[in-house]
RNA sequence: GGACGCGUAGCUCAACUGGCAGAGCAUUCGACUCUUAAUCGACAGGUUGUAGGUUCGAUUCCUACCGCGUCCA
């Protein structure tokens, strides 16, 4: 492409017309933050002026080039010179080109960042010459450019890339100009709220290569906790690569709701003019599957439902859901323990993390059943324990809520809730938060489990467990139903608990579902694993919100009451 | 949904019991040019989240709203 089709003298022109015209950034909220806006224009200018009257560049070369021939990345560079000592690199110079961007100016040294690296230059004038050297000085923090030249040490012994090329090339290369000013070089970026909403400055000042104090703790890196859920990710692929399951992807786009209880986002298609929920699990597809002959299934992908914010939940969250022919719930608590240890050895490798301040090892598990559990954390001051034979008597749990919440603990139940519903709050209600180490909590009442298979000795209670780290649930898994006749009742039983008032029952029968079941799954167990908490675990993330590259808030500048006036569904 | 907390310059933070809204970084201009949060000098930068109220006077007290955080549901 030639530049010449490019009107030089108008360029700088029809730059300022867009500002002007298109407001092309409509982010400025003072007018002092446009001057700063106008400054970068003005510097803009200057650099432009100068690649093309000194530098023998086009306009568009000049402003905003189309790439950079590196030769290394920063890491890679500060690798060839990490071993070397000055007299050694003065003896044969290690050469090369990097880019990055700018985060640091002192005088003639400067600091560039790139792929999570940083790397100090030297820019002297009889290296660059007078041109180059104006240029440099157009260049603001935030900047990114493309240099040429050799590592050297300086007087305190830090590897720095002199900048000068070889004859023939330039040294310093324009590459990108920050049009807005990035935050505290030193204090980078704090505001929790500014940190989710602008994720990329977050990323650019918190990659953890802040300047440390001497006894502070380490600098946040943000970078690093995505880096690692991308390692957390390939671990578990390799790890149900490795054992024959197949990886495979079931529809978001669900018409019925199934595979879970949660209230769900509603949606509508228009071709076909039909409602449409956003899946709240993927479980029936998948079992489906297990049913056509994939014995062995996995699917990691995004779950959504339709319910609070907090430090544990976001309405979008990854899951990784699994099903395995021919094994039950005892295979799959071998499994879990086997695929957390293999996880976090991959990922830190170590099974030692740190969360909340308590030290976790993933490698070593407990497991405790929901009744036991009840027994060993029952809080004294709400009075008599369970015992263990209680747990068939009709009637008894709903006295253990009284006496519960008699003791001042928050307690939600209504009349009529069936003993296994309130088993399950009892348990979640004294054991959840002191299941710090890894433990899994074994045996779940049948009525809250609506797809698991029922103990064949017990008939009030079912092959299901799940499993808690660091005080909350990570994964539930279960012996599978897979008696289409029960199947068929427990879905009618989830839609007359429906009727009754729980918004988060199943609204209505899958009858392609219990239709596939008649064709005969074989014995299964399947389970599914919360991958945003586990990131928080192995990152040591407070919040899932840590965890979530742009975790949802709620959009900027627009109060309740526009939203509402604009919604589509306002209620 | 409830309780508590926070919101001050582009960023990080001050401002005593209600009494002239301040500093560092970044920006602009200048000096310096082996610096390490570079340094030195100068200039500039504010709807104290929004709207009301109390008061001679409100960043500060009160009310409502907006946004965020923590805990609970």
């Amino acid at each position: 492409m030639s530049h010449s089709f490019l009107p030089k003298p108008n360029y700088t022109e029809s730059l300022r017309y867009r500002a002007k015209r298109a407001k092309p950034l409509p982010l400025f909220e003072t007018e002092y933050e446009e001057k700063l806006y106008n400054d970068r224009l003005a510097s803009l200018e200057k650099i432009r002026a100068l690649g093309t009257e000194k530098l023998g560049l086009s306009p568009a070369e000049a402003v905003y080039p189309n790439g950079f021939p590196f030769t290394a990345t920063l890491a890679e560079l500060r690798q060839q010179g990490e071993p070397r000592s000055a007299e050694e690199l003065e003896a044969s110079p290690v050469t090369g080109a990097v880019a990055g961007r700018l985060v640091a100016i002192r005088g003639g040294f400067a600091v560039l960042q790139q792929g999570g690296s940083r790397l100090q230059i030297y820019v002297h004038k009889d290296a660059v010459g007078p041109d180059l050297m104006e240029l440099y000085k157009a260049l603001h923090i935030g900047d990114h450019i493309g240099v040429r030249g050799s590592l050297m040490r300086t007087r305190t012994g830090e590897l720095t890339l002199k900048v000068q090329a070889p004859e023939g090339q330039q040294a310093l290369v324009f590459l990108a100009k920050a049009m807005l000013a990035l935050p505290d070089k030193y204090h980078g970026l704090e505001d929790v709220e500014q940190r989710y909403r602008q994720r990329y400055v977050d990323l650019i000042m918190n990659s953890g290569l802040q300047v440390a104090e001497e006894g502070e703790e380490a600098p946040r890196n943000v970078r690093e906790v995505f880096v690692k859920r991308a390692a957390v990710l390939r671990a578990i692929r390799q790890f149900f690569d490795e054992r024959g399951y197949l990886e495979v992807e079931t529809p978001m786009l669900h018409s019925i709701l199934g595979g879970a209880t949660a209230r769900p986002f509603n949606t509508h298609h228009n071709a076909l003019d039909i409602p449409l929920y956003l899946r709240i699990a993927p479980e029936l597809f998948l079992k489906r599957l297990v049913v056509g002959g994939f014995d062995r299934v996995y699917e990691i992908n995004r779950n959504f439902r339709n319910e609070g914010v907090s430090t544990r939940h976001n309405p979008e969250f990854t899951m990784l859901e699994f099903y395995q022919a021919y094994a039950n719930y005892h295979d799959l608590m071998n499994l879990t323990e086997e695929l957390i240890g293999f996880v976090a050895e991959k990922v830190n490798g170590s099974t030692l993390t740190h969360f909340n301040g308590q030290e976790i090892d993933l490698g070593k598990w407990t497991k405790l059943s929901m009744r036991e559990a009840i027994l060993k954390w029952w809080p004294s001051e709400a009075g008599a324990a369970p015992t263990m034979e209680e747990f068939d008597i009709p009637g008894k749990p709903a006295n253990w809520a009284a006496q519960l919440r008699g003791a001042g603990y928050k307690f939600e139940f209504k009349p009529g809730d069936s003993d296994g519903k309130l088993i399950a709050s009892v348990f979640e209600t004294v054991a959840e938060e002191h299941l710090i180490q890894p433990t899994i909590i074994y045996d779940f009442p049948l009525a809250v489990s609506p797809l698991s298979k029922i103990k064949p000795d017990e008939p009030e209670w079912t092959e299901r467990f799940e499993f808690y780290i660091g005080g909350f649930e990570v994964g539930n898994a279960f012996s599978e139903l897979n008696d289409p006749a029960d199947q068929q009742r427990r879905f009618e039983d989830q839609v007359r608990e429906k009727e009754r008032g729980d918004e988060e029952a199943m609204s209505e029968v899958d009858e392609d579902y219990v239709r596939a079941l008649g064709y005969g799954l074989p014995p299964t167990g399947g389970e599914g694993i919360g991958i945003d908490r586990l990131v928080m675990l192995l990152t040591g993330s407070r919040s899932i919100r840590d965890v979530i590259l742009f975790p949802l808030m709620r959009p900027q500048g627009k109060g309740k009451e526009e939203q509402k006036e604009h919604g589509e569904s306002a209620e």
